[in-house]
DNA sequence: TTTACATATTATCATAGTTTAGTCTAACTC
DNA sequence: GAGTTAGACTAAACTATGATAATATGTAAA
């Protein structure tokens, strides 16, 4: 297996690693191994965390708002989002979580539940004791640490959702979230050149992004015609990153692994 | 001290508590102690994180967007608010964090903040060495609940921001954050009859809302006529719980603290 | 009290985005 | 191979919200 340089903060900063993502390991794994060096045996607990896994299909809801919540999912392959329903059939998505990502991190005793989780593709999905959670802060301070960073994360993410929301017009709000897609598919070495997964619908993105599915089809369009990105059927190829860049002000340091 | 019953989830459901927040506790001891009884111990072991204290002024930025975060901060007195300034000069304020609420409690060994913090009011907060939040986890089992449980709700917190961001109309959106300010400040117990703290200007509702100054304007003034509210000079009253309430799809089990 | 500044209010006009109501295509089912 | 469905795409009419600018009010400082 050859080393390679990898360039991951994005265009602006030349942050480097050369840590290589080997795609044997599961993607927290790999998400885990990108920021910190994990021990065999650290690796080895992270794996066994995910012997009980799920099939859910495409289209399944497997965490329902207002339901109790009482264990922690860790997403092994395939896309998720977390939305929620409002009483008028209007839909929020909040986020995706993609392979590597925890939902249920912060369970507790009596925990429900305030969003739906759905996926988006056939996923294979880990189930997850909460108390293994606990035991990692007790045993493992690496990944505990690890884990902290995730939430942080994951806090990140859900404030660079608000700004898109309330601050980015239509065509820069898609902007930025392809960047953000980037950069998370970037860290667990899911990304081949600029060629993304792409499985949701337009509107599952109007959804996300706050707008109707004719805008969204509208502003796809521009963004095509313009060659700023290329669709494909469940692909999505950023052909000019500087522009996507440039116009939606994203930044790639709320997302950067390596913060020094 | 009488002892009172508080109907604390909103209108809808009808969970009762007898847990009477005492006014001479810090506030994070408040809301601790009102999802879990806590001992003597733990009420003391919080009230000593919080010896480190610093007064920001109202205006002041505390935590700034990329700078490193190496401590954690709990909100004593005053509010606060996190938000994202874009290159534009366009703000997008992510939620407000009121007293009791823990800003970087999730730092870890070199993380960089991904919003900025400022005092909205003048405001007393502690600064607590992060290593005393993983203290927590090893000897106070509840209080480490606790905190997950803090954590769990600020992400719902976000979660419903952006549905306000994404999915509600304007005059929505501001009903539906006065509503998600009064569940909170019920919770530690610093709201009279339907009167609630409001020290933001409109300037600042608009960049919380996505919305132009303007426009908040003219929502608050129409809500007004239609004595839904009522506004004094930092402080508004909430006349008709129940027409903000059906008006903007408010959901109070996101924020009940008993969820049972 | 006067001044100054920040905040709130009102009006007018421009526009980004929505709604509705379609067409078209590819994929799936019977 | 016809019928069905999901998703992508288009067009026109409509509307909620934004931008700008001007006035008014409140609050703190002098």
């Amino acid at each position: 297996m050859e080393e390679r340089k990898v360039n991951i903060a994005g265009t602006r900063s030349g942050i480097v690693a050369d840590l290589q993502p080997s795609m044997d390991r599961s993607a927290i794994v790999r998400k885990l191994g990108a920021i910190a060096l994990l021990s065999q045996e650290e690796m080895d607990f992270l794996e066994g965390l995910q012997n009980n896994t799920l099939l859910v299909e495409r289209g399944t809801d497997f965490i329902v708002d207002g339901d109790d919540l009482k264990t922690t999912f860790i997403i092994m392959e395939g896309w998720t989002t977390r939305y929620i329903m409002l009483p008028s059939g209007r839909r929020q998505i909040l986020s995706y979580a993609l392979p590597g990502d925890i939902l249920g991190l912060h369970v507790n005793f009596r925990s429900k539940a305030t969003y739906t989780a759905a996926a988006l593709t056939d996923c294979k999905i880990a189930v997850v004791d909460p108390r293994r959670i606990i035991e990692i802060s007790q045993k493992f301070p690496i990944l505990a640490s690890g884990l902290s960073w995730c939430t942080a994360r994951e806090f990140a993410i859900l404030g660079d959702q608000a700004v898109r929301l309330g601050r980015l017009g239509a065509q820069q709000r898609i902007a930025h979230l392809l960047l953000e897609l980037r950069s998370r598919m970037r860290l667990i070495g899911e990304i081949e050149g600029e060629w993304l997964d792409f499985p949701m619908t337009q509107a599952d993105l109007a959804d996300t992004l706050g707008l109707s599915i004719v805008h969204v089809n509208r502003q796809l369009m521009d963004l095509r015609q313009r060659k700023i990105i290329t669709l494909k059927k469940d692909y999505v190829h950023l052909d000019d990153v500087d522009a996507l860049s440039e116009m939606s002000h994203f930044d790639f340091e709320h997302l950067a692994e390596f913060q020094i």
